[in-house]
DNA sequence: TTTTGTTCATGCGTATTCTGATTGTTGAAG
DNA sequence: CTTCAACAATCAGAATACGCATGAACAAAA
């Protein structure tokens, strides 16, 4: 999970990013409202952490900007201000929750935690060029469309849900097949060598390495 | 949009009933924990209020019973209490949000929409020249009307309300028919069939795609 | 009754999945 | 370095499952 924080006083932001990062969250930030939305609109977050008052761009208009491209990402305001007026200024802008300073980090992490509560599983996995869109059922690779049957595609999700994890052939075929336990029959092997096919990776710089005796890893680069 | 308010002291609950009925809510209340969760459970509401403490049934409680039924209304605590540890558990038992009392009335508002704008439902949807007024119960193809059965409108309507998302037998049939896990009979095929026939899509540019071995999917274009 | 709506059963064509045989690769033992 | 056995890749055809279309059965409404 990717956040973004946009908070101008350093030290906050060390301390936040350390915080979360121990829970795992990957964090970026920026100091002002303008890279601050920048960075927001280029790359993908999960949620975004914004400052009330920031230099060049205040949070409620950074707010009210990205909300105009990007309906979906939640939004949390770290405020200072504690009027009632401005807080409902800051929901009105598109905000999703509001934190008053100075805060407890495990009520932020709450908070953050049920705000992201309903994207936990995402939609959209990725491997170097490829794509895969299980709320679509789409697959591309880079930016041409692929077709892949139901079992090609839900090998390919286990693969990328799994990614840099060796995925020993006895739990493929639990998860997969649906076979406690059965023998090995092969039908892995074909079907990885049916996605190697039609997403035409190379055996060189294979993203569908094989781990011999044990099974197979999705791997970037 | 209805409210239940769940809280024991008669001047809060009249306070409340009375601003937010001004703002077009319809309320309901309830003054102890049991009947709430009751009311809860067997009417419809689009929005929970809860008090912390609670006569007979505690709001934390409530809460988490109300979840093991429905996860989708939102829950907001009004609460006194105020130390971390507290809110967090009441956001953990799957509460959305909470608000301190004392809490000024607009500021509660705000927070109100703020949930209910994720539930809103629009009542008009469209799918390239498909038009689906829920409504009136109108479908009209372009500018002329099209008669659907109750179950192919249903059918129709929940593919719309996921348009661009797969909708998987198992759910359709679900959400649609009420069937709990039950077999396929096959009667979605039947439907699908009858809606694109009557909606007279042509193969080539098929608004209703079927993904096979999954289900269907309601794209654009 | 007649009409309309819903579901089930059937057959058909086709895409998908699996099996089994064959060929290719790998790594350890000699 | 060679050999060998175990494992993986590949292929083709058989078996199967899936979705489509249709008509009949049943139920509900007009």
């Amino acid at each position: 999970m990717r956040i973004l924080i946009v908070e101008d006083e350093a030290g906050i932001v060390s301390f936040l990013k350390q915080g979360l990062e121990e829970e795992g969250f990957v964090v970026e930030s920026a100091s002002d409202g303008q890279t601050g939305l920048q960075l927001a609109l280029t790359e993908h977050y999960d949620l975004l952490l914004l400052d009330w008052m920031l230099p060049k761009l205040s949070g409620i208009e950074l707010c009210r900007s990205f909300r105009e491209q990007e309906s979906h990402t939640p939004v949390i305001f770290l405020t200072a201000k504690d009027t009632v007026q401005d807080t409902i200024t800051g929901l009105k802008s598109g905000a999703n929750d509001y934190i008053k300073k100075p805060f407890h980090f495990e009520e932020l992490l709450e908070r953050i935690r049920v705000q992201l509560r309903s994207s936990e599983t995402p939609h959209v996995l990725t491997l170097g060029p490829i794509t895969v869109n299980t709320e679509t059922h789409e697959v591309q690779i880079g930016i041409t469309p692929v077709s892949l049957t139901h079992k090609e595609f839900q090998l390919l999700e286990y693969l990328l849900r799994h990614k840099g994890k060796v995925c020993k052939r006895h739990h493929i075929l639990d998860s997969v097949w649906g076979m406690d336990g059965n023998a090995d029959s092969g039908v892995i092997d074909v079907y990885i060598n049916a996605l190697r096919k039609k997403l035409n990776l190379q055996r060189e710089e294979d993203y569908i390495q094989t781990i011999r005796g044990v099974g197979y890893i999705a791997r970037e680069k």
